[in-house]
DNA sequence: CTTTAATATATGGACATCCGTATATCTAAA
DNA sequence: TTTAGATATACGGATGTCCATATATTAAAG
């Protein structure tokens, strides 16, 4: 859990746990996420899911981004090219399963924070306040 | 446990440790070994790889074939198409490194069982003893 | 039946993981 | 500065994991 490099079995154990899975699978499909989000698509308590994405931050999966009062996640730019096509293999696997497909379906549904920009937009605008 | 459908957040925690990861990763390539081919490639204590292949075999992710006084492991027939393309992808990134090159190289030395059938052979040979 | 080699399991302790609940932090706006 | 919303962390307890060591099982050979 330090800055080591990232060895295989530990980041296969940030897998391990359904409600990372579903976090990573559907960051994997759209890209970037805020917690209240996921919160929303997966049906979880707000605390469950920020502890589990603080840890997979720590881990270096993912990449976080502050925006006024959200934090939105992603994946991390600098994942090892064998950890990125785990992923990847997982999420086309993984896509057609009931309990990803659901989480996907409630992530189109009401959005409260301001997901429907764009990312050019979403990293662009707002920041020079 | 039990013997119910594979879930993706179960079957990740079978590659989440690196002794199942490392066995899994060189069934993946060999097809088939025995405890005591796995024991010396990975250098552990003979009950420390049993009790992991024993994990895998029950969760579904290894089938097991007795031959005499050795017992053969290899990759289940019925595993999921999602998780062996993981587990393919998973082999092809990280063969390179040096944990598992080194696991591989300690399994091409000294063969104290008759590993060096081939698979035919193995599945046809003295069974009618 | 005894021995030997290969493999499996049992036991128990050290440590890690996961969760719900409560609370803290941070940001924007009033 | 107060308020409110979004997110993060702390605290305990229940449960799970991993290991070394010792012992049991199984099969072939003698």
């Amino acid at each position: 859990m330090s800055d080591k490099m990232l060895l295989p079995a530990h980041f296969f154990k940030c897998l391990a746990d359904e409600t990372r899975l579903r976090c990573l699978l559907l960051l994997q499909r759209r890209g970037e996420l805020c917690v209240c989000e996921l919160t929303q698509a997966l049906q979880m308590s707000q605390p469950k899911i920020s502890r589990h994405l603080a840890l997979l931050r720590t881990c270096r999966l993912l990449q976080d981004r502050r925006q006024g009062a959200w934090v939105y996640y992603r994946l991390h730019p600098d994942l090892p090219d064998w950890a990125l096509a785990v992923l990847n293999t997982a999420a086309d696997g993984l896509v057609g399963q009931p309990m990803f497909a659901e989480d996907a379906g409630r992530l189109t549904g009401a959005a409260a924070c301001p997901s429907d920009w764009t990312d050019d937009e979403a990293l662009g605008a707002l920041k020079p306040a």
